[in-house]
DNA sequence: ATCCTACAATGGACTTTGTCTAAGTCAAAT
DNA sequence: ATTTGACTTAGACAAAGTCCATTGTAGGAT
């Protein structure tokens, strides 16, 4: 979406080649990509990118907000476009199918203060697991 | 504790030296140690552990479900003794402290069907995150 | 249009976390 | 006490990610 690169433009972002098709690369619902994932695209688009661009851009785009990082297991960590509406993960166990959730509810109202330790609570992240429809048919 | 012990024995382990330490040292409550700082104090007490075997016994006493595996922070997967008590997580955002906690409610009621995808869906794991209280003071 | 320069990209070395293997060791059954 | 196969070891290997010195370039200034 050229709305993620007219944001990052208006933020004072340097346009550059890399830039741009890292940006495209993370476009869509339920993309859910590795950094090296993301890196093999990159490169099928401007053959020169360098894996430590991709890492670079990969975290500017998280600490601006753009992108969020997703550690659904204990691999790779994954980057998830969809930072603008709130969502959890739903994970397959067996294949490592990745779709996004809304559960009902609010999960931090859960939380009882004499389960805070005196925390500051602000955020709570949720991984349901289970089997996509294809793993558990095999 | 000499029951985590008492069980690995009755389930046809073997007992040796390297196991006992590694046993001896997930112990507690609010312990979450990654395999490296189990390695680190298992050194201390019998020099000559090595590190595959840490590895090994850690793996082995996940399968055995006597130890989680959580992974918390995108870095070094963590182990959690308190096996037998269902519970998430509270993580302080800047210093990483870890404590235990038990939500009220049941979040896999707040999934909705529409939201499934057609998974069958069994666990769910949630990760809060905050300050703690010497970070937020700090 | 060209020049500057601060910011960005490069690639390769390095670190961290974890796995694997071949050879040696030892707990425990006999 | 012997035997046996499960257990341990050290080190090589692998995957994911970071760091850094060098080179390149976007975009404002001239």
């Amino acid at each position: 979406m050229s709305d993620l690169l007219e944001r990052l433009r208006g933020r004072g972002w340097r346009m550059t080649a890399q830039r741009r098709v890292v940006a495209e690369v993370l476009n869509g619902e339920h993309v859910h990509l590795t950094a090296d994932e993301v890196h093999a695209r990159a490169v099928a688009k401007l053959p020169e990118i360098s894996r430590a661009t991709v890492y670079n851009t990969l975290g500017e785009l998280v600490s601006l907000g753009e992108v969020l990082e997703v550690t659904t297991d204990k691999r790779a960590k994954r980057y998830d476009p969809n930072a603008h509406r709130p969502h959890h993960h739903l994970v397959c166990a067996r294949c490592g199918a990745i779709r996004d959730v809304h559960p009902i509810g609010n999960p931090l109202a859960d939380l009882p203060d004499s389960e805070r330790f005196g925390f500051t609570v602000s955020d709570v992240e949720m991984t349901y697991r289970g089997l996509c429809p294809d793993c558990a048919s095999a």
